[in-house]
DNA sequence: GCCATTTCGTCAGGGCTATTTACAAATTAG
DNA sequence: CTAATTTGTAAATAGCCCTGACGAAATGGC
């Protein structure tokens, strides 16, 4: 950043306060515009003319008048639109490929997946099967009067800085798949990104509410064991778009190698692969036996329900092995809380014992935990809101509805 | 933030253009009206209005004509000024006090330090004697044709949100002391900030340029191991200000207690008690040896200079452990570079062998480890930057020049 | 030395944005 | 029914930047 720091022109003032008007309704719910023009600190005239614009391009709608019981001439409501742009979200897990769009007000409208065996699998096909759940939704939410702004996917892997390529996704077995060429082209601008990164915007901008009062740490395990941080609302990607990988914080020091390179990753201790070996199985006969997004989650945790004291253990081991990398991350980043997501959250019950009590040996007051609700559907439902949020961030360029 | 987002006025936009143009002059260095429209892409009209009223406020100043050899008419140099705004920074360490003022364009116009024994002291004769070395500096630079804009203090201890109290300084004995009644309180509204956090930020802004370009993880060791994490041109501080404590992150399972309540800490093995211990000496009395800043360091790096055998093995070991230590936290923030300052930027010719050997072996391929050269002057430097740093930020409310 | 060319800084006019002020509309309280 | 209160809009105003034009001050060729 040698010179040009950003330009402050009209339009982008424009642009923030067009933003500011939708979040403030977002936000704070449905409000007349006077009670909009309080929450922003605009005057009445200026939301008005602002509340002009979103309604002409089908973002705001008015809801009718609002009866307060209080004194003075009630105020129209005004409302996020529920017939404007919406968002489609897709996902490309290693067993299976899902679909969904949401709406400016956050309501999942159509959703579709399939299981399909994607590990080792060629791009073309995948793609081509992902499009057909693309169009089935598309063609849905259209017929409800929505009209798609964008279509984001959620990959296991790391994708170009620009969104347009997958550069290497290894669960997949893909290196350098161009999204915008593929058959997903038909659609929208297709766009990519991390899922781990959208779980944990998906938790951000939907979930536990702790993750929009300060600097969060969210940690899922889908295969590997990955975390997000989110700070001042914004995701830290690091470098590469490698930040995050809590699976490969050393957590003993002469450990047991791990393909990453190093020793004593945590990811040998409590990842899924770990925790099948604890338990006597194969992990990729596992795989085979339960596939599905979370299958593998589900199955153990349905053993530790039942009491099974190896899978007991397991989990015992991994939640203090857990904790020794949340104490350091802690320390790193003094987090206003720890969300669990993803398989993690399905098995919290049962990891969070002796997590707490490592974190509580090591850190005296430790962080919040916070187990999500958004469980397996955080990053597509992330990659859904993404595009809506999108769309907030600048109603008029990209929210302007069909003509 | 369930509401009222930030505010984008017309006067907001023109306090934003006003730094562009000088942040224009003082990271691209001193151009005419016509290059500062270029760098930051306005018009040469614009430019010229905001640079009316910084001439006014007293913080450009017209440097007479530029002649490039170029045809054309040759542009007023336009420079920051060296007449204006400066920044007080004091730093209050456990054995010294220091205090230097800076001009708008970087330059140390004046310092005054002492040797102090401030460890388990009354906060108020130290506040005094500082005020001392305070008023020294000021009136020095007051007869330079300056103006002292503020007063930031950098100290060893966590520091209230609104910067006015340190909560609480472990190394001094403090809790709860209120800088703004104190004798402080005659030149500037003075303001506080932790030294690590102070001495990262002036990395940034006047340290390795590699700290401008990406996210940055700046470890430092005064008394205990401290790090700061700069991402996107901001500090991490965390949600109560502790973050960045790498000392307390865990590098052996079951290793020696710690005083902050965990075990196996960084700290225990590479934190300089820990490498005095490991030759022999006593922490205590080798601080009653060696006071001031940095000494406990030099001695340290002597001993190794001469090739002491017992120093060079302490100094392996630490930057093994800080290798363990650092290999979590690139996995975790993916940084575009690992940078050392303070006492490890002393002893980084004996810490670098074994630490790069260390990231080499877990990580691959490891972020750059830059030394700083700053040193021990970090906080004290970022201390008053970071009051011209304000000025620069909102020009017309700090920086008018007294009328 | 003189003139064309180029660049710099400024002035006048205009457009966009938000604010101020005023007012009609719609409700509650008494 | 009247007074009080709140809402939404219209007209006028102020602030900020842009466009277009112009004089000023240099270079370069003749």
């Amino acid at each position: 950043m040698t010179t040009t720091r950003r330009l402050h022109t009209q339009q982008d003032m424009r642009r923030r306060n067009l933003a500011a008007v939708l979040y403030a309704v977002a936000d704070g719910g449905p409000a007349s515009r006077a009670r909009v023009a309080d929450r922003i600190g605009l005057t009445r005239t200026a939301v008005s003319t602002l509340v002009d614009d979103l309604l002409a391009a089908g973002l705001l709608a008015e809801a009718g008048l609002g009866h307060s019981g209080a004194p003075g001439r009630p105020g129209t409501v005004l409302a996020l639109s529920d017939r404007g742009p919406c968002g489609l979200g897709a996902e490309i897990g290693v067993d299976h490929l899902a679909v969904c769009a949401v709406d400016l007000r956050g309501r999942v409208r159509a959703r579709a997946a399939v299981d399909s065996a994607n590990r080792g699998s060629q791009p073309g096909p995948v793609l081509a099967r992902l499009a057909e759940l693309v169009t089935h939704v598309h063609d849905e939410v259209t017929a409800a009067g929505l009209h798609p702004a964008g279509l984001r996917v959620a990959v296991p892997g790391l994708v170009s800085r620009d969104r347009a390529h997958v550069v290497q996704a290894p669960n997949l077995g893909w290196r350098d798949v161009d999204l915008t060429t593929g058959p997903l082209a038909a659609h929208a601008p297709p766009t990519a990104d991390n899922e781990a990164n959208l779980g944990a915007l998906a938790e951000l901008w939907i979930g536990d509410p702790v993750c929009r009062t300060g600097d969060v740490l969210h940690i899922s395990a889908e295969i590997g064991i990955g975390s997000a941080i989110l700070t001042d609302g914004r995701l830290l990607r690091g470098n590469r778009g490698f930040a995050g990988e809590l699976g490969h914080v050393p957590v003993r020091r002469r450990g047991e190698p791990c393909a990453c390179g190093g020793r004593g990753c945590l990811e040998q201790y409590a990842g899924e692969a770990a925790l099948l070996r604890a338990v006597g199985l194969d992990p990729a006969r596992a795989v085979a036996d339960h596939p599905g997004p979370g299958a593998r989650s589900a199955y153990l945790g349905g053993r530790a329900r039942d009491g099974d004291p190896d899978v007991l253990r397991a989990l015992r081991g991994a939640g203090t092995d857990l904790g020794i990398a949340l104490t350091g991350a802690t320390h790193l980043l003094d987090p206003h809380a720890l969300v669990l997501g993803g398989a993690l959250a399905v098995l919290a019950p049962w990891l969070l014992p002796s997590l707490t009590a490592e974190l509580g040996r090591r850190l005296g007051t430790a962080p919040p935990l916070v187990v999500s609700r958004l469980g397996a559907d955080g990053p597509l439902l992330g990659a859904a809101h993404a595009v809506t949020r999108a769309v907030l961030d600048d109603p008029l360029r990209t929210g302007a509805a069909p003509a």
